[in-house]
DNA sequence: TTAACATTTCAAGTTTTATTGAAATAAGGG
DNA sequence: CCCTTATTTCAATAAAACTTGAAATGTTAA
């Protein structure tokens, strides 16, 4: 992941309605849902749901997929791993884990 | 880190000069750098600066401390921390880890 | 206590992002 | 075909975020 793409993905983090949509499809499994159900699930109308699913799906943190009339969005998780790693180790430049708390190694607090 | 402070996070790291405050802090260690450092390292105007740096640490992804006529700001890595740890654990449910990339247990693809 | 320096605050304007509702596109079924 | 359903696109508006430069605040030293 390149610091472009970081960004956006960040910005796509930063909407209360699209971070609802992301943990809503990441109950949903792995067939994903459709845009209607989606915008039913976060209580957005359909224009605004569609406006926020083509803003994930151009990070990469959403997939889409059509069947038949209707569209199927789905998690992509390597999106969010690559995002993690970018944060731990192009941001952070590994002084931090998941486990440890992200606390530096030479530990200066 | 609840939903607010995860927004919050996620908007603060989604702007490129923000993005590279917090890399250069990485960088430069326990100790912090002044804001008007900061702000030469990142090209940006003293009043600039220190929106971001606000911006930042509101978020509590920095912490700030006066010395004398200069305020420090270094990094907080415990906020990173729990920005990583919300993700995967609140957004995704461990569906993911860092190691995996983020794959669903159930192998869905 | 005046001057210099470091930083923040504020108001104004600009840019970006989000919302809305109507119209357009896409697909399937009678 | 025409009609219904599903979704997107678009234009207009609204809201939020960013930038700028000037003024204000806080701190130190002469």
């Amino acid at each position: 992941m390149d610091e472009v793409n970081a960004l956006a993905t960040f910005g796509a983090l930063s909407n209360v309605t699209r971070l609802r949509i992301l943990k809503y499809l990441v109950r949903m499994g792995c067939n994903g849902k459709t845009a209607g159900e989606i915008g039913k699930a976060v209580e957005a109308t359909p224009s605004r749901a569609s406006f926020h699913l083509a803003t994930m799906t151009e990070t990469g943190l959403l997939v889409s997929e059509r069947r038949s009339r209707e569209i199927f969005y789905k998690v992509n998780f390597n999106s969010i791993g690559n995002l993690v790693h970018y944060l731990i180790h192009d941001c952070c430049e590994g002084n931090n884990t998941v486990q440890s708390c992200c606390n530096p190694k030479d530990n200066c607090e």
